[in-house]
DNA sequence: ATATATTGGTAGAACGTTCGCTCAAGCAAA
DNA sequence: TTTGCTTGAGCGAACGTTCTACCAATATAT
């Protein structure tokens, strides 16, 4: 278990530690007929650089530090696997923080992550996005890019125009003649789910067309069942749902199902995510595509260009277009 | 972006950095009034340790390696949330490694980690249970936890009965009236693969059954999808079938939607993993449950007690219960 | 020939901790 | 008074790197 270092590796060569080290990271003139001895000898040992010794020194330790609302979340998911990527092709590694029930001790957590060293901070946890203690720990500390807002404007947004998403989703329902919307909303806590809202509106009132009704839930499955049921008895002629996700419009599927309603015939139904599963739902579910893979790696390639430039990193925000994605749920391909 | 030392600290209390030291991590004897007065230093300088530091000369990161074959996997999310939750709760740290389709650098990946000091390596990635490279780059070096078989048995192992899996399977859809059952797959290529088929099998022959069909799919929707219309081809007759994964079995279930089978009058089916979306697909899958978030949890607290224990720790395999749930497209609870 | 670059390498210090040893002061027992 | 123990604190070294001098030898320009 014990380490080969560089100065072993050095012995072996017949060099000084020092020299080992410069030709590991390629850069002082050695002569090729040492580099390659240093090389051989490294190799022979089996030698492994630390990045802890390096860190210690050059205060980087190519560590990124990824705080997820939920790790179980399936959209998140998609997320991490993009970052996840274009970090790893960087050369950066991630140590990941999951919030999931623990709203309390959400200091606890991104201290004991400026502890670990992270060069930076990558925010997917809209559970805090009106969190008034993640500006007070990260700003100023350390560069932090988020895909959604945050108190303070301290950090670099990477996300979609949640505005547009609402729009997209009710003229897409407009030209496949509906008439009698509803919509069932994520979260009314937040801004995401109220943007999607308020975008639908503006569509429907550009349309000469008003909202039949909108229902809140809560994201998950369940919800969207629940809001749906309560939908089907308060605006019964409702001919369309946009539902604010994907897990809700499983729910919102299932209850029409149960409730004898046909879709697309009776009513259409698109949701929002574009779950890699939504293509085979019954009836296969229309989507608003949001491109969280590529939010991933914008987001990192951002973080390290802001922790590359340092001090004077401008701080942006980048939106990634969306588009609607046309099944059977709403008539759409066959 | 400066970071409080422990020198800072000392200089402000007035003491020399060492004894720092010792206050911060409670060990020796220091007198109470000075042990308040370096804690209230360090407070208002907002000090925040160095695990970098620390690790350097402890030789232990308090940071856990996580293999992931696939992020993007439903399965794997639950996984890491339970695995997650137990190291942060015994204050490790976790840094992912998400293999995607680069199986080609898999010794890279690990050697990065190996970089990283981490004390001890988590492996979820089923795509390398037969690669010769893991065990040669990672036995011997650390402790390491798996939830499937490796090569070499150089790990512990958590993780379920699959063969029994195969079993409860078979006995729910025999109990609920099934004789003619067809079995898909995932990809072969897996050893879970194998013994839950072969636990199928003998299932099957305890009940004096015979498996009309068997299918091989590669674990997604789709590859379900086409998979059951093979099925529907080469045995018309099938009123039962047990899918390995739920993704698959969405795919089946669109699949016989699609063909006008109902489900279940005319065709049970049976998923695997119970993926928290199950219960809404149309109609409602029954799955068997396996308990991965627990299994995360457990695998993690393995790990740690193989790393404290170091060179004497005695390998161990847990096998954590599974069990039906039964819905409706087993005829199953309403 | 002498002065000056260039090349290839060495040496010391620093990064922020922890650990083990030493030391001074105070006090009780011999 | 001497001895020895306890308590509290200080000090030096070490962990594995990188970085900034610095130096010797050789090559080049004057």
């Amino acid at each position: 278990m014990k380490r080969v270092t560089i100065k072993e590796v050095a012995e072996r060569a017949g060099v000084s530690y020092q020299i080992v080290s410069k030709v590991l990271q390629n850069q002082g003139r050695v002569a090729p007929e040492t580099r390659a001895r240093i090389l051989a000898a490294a190799n022979e040992l089996g030698y492994v650089p630390s990045r802890i010794a390096r860190g210690l020194v050059s205060n980087l330790t190519q560590t990124l530090g990824f705080v997820a609302g939920d790790l179980a979340n399936f959209f998140l998911t998609q997320f991490i696997v993009g970052a996840e990527q274009e970090a790893r092709r960087q050369g950066y590694s991630f140590i990941v923080v999951s919030l999931e029930d623990s709203l309390t001790d959400v200091s606890r957590e991104l201290k004991l992550l400026l502890e670990e060293h992270v060069d930076g901070v990558l925010l997917a946890a809209p559970q805090l996005e009106y969190s008034p203690q993640v500006p007070q720990i990260l700003a100023g500390k350390l560069p932090v890019v988020s895909i959604h807002r945050v108190e303070d404007d301290f950090a670099s947004i990477v996300d979609s125009d949640q505005e547009q998403i609402g729009t997209q989703a009710i003229d897409h329902l407009v030209a496949t003649g509906r008439r009698h919307m509803a919509t069932i909303t994520g979260s009314l806590a937040r801004s995401s789910a109220q943007k999607r809202l308020s975008g639908t509106q503006i569509a429907l009132h550009q349309h000469g067309l008003e909202c039949t009704a909108v229902e809140e839930a809560n994201w998950d499955p369940q919800s969207g069942y629940d809001a749906a049921v309560r939908l089907l008895q308060r605006a019964p002629s409702t001919d369309a749902i946009f539902v604010q996700n994907d897990l809700m419009a499983l729910g919102v599927l299932h209850a029409l199902y149960d409730h004898g309603v046909r879709i697309p015939e009776d009513c259409a139904v698109i949701g929002c995510d574009n779950l890699s599963t939504s293509a085979h739902t019954i009836p296969p579910l229309s989507s608003i595509h949001i491109p969280v893979h590529e939010t991933g790696r914008v987001a990192v390639k951002l973080l390290i260009e802001a922790i590359q430039e340092g001090e004077d990193f401008q701080q942006r925000r980048i939106f990634l277009p969306t588009r609607v994605v046309a099944r059977q749920s709403t008539g759409g391909a066959p």
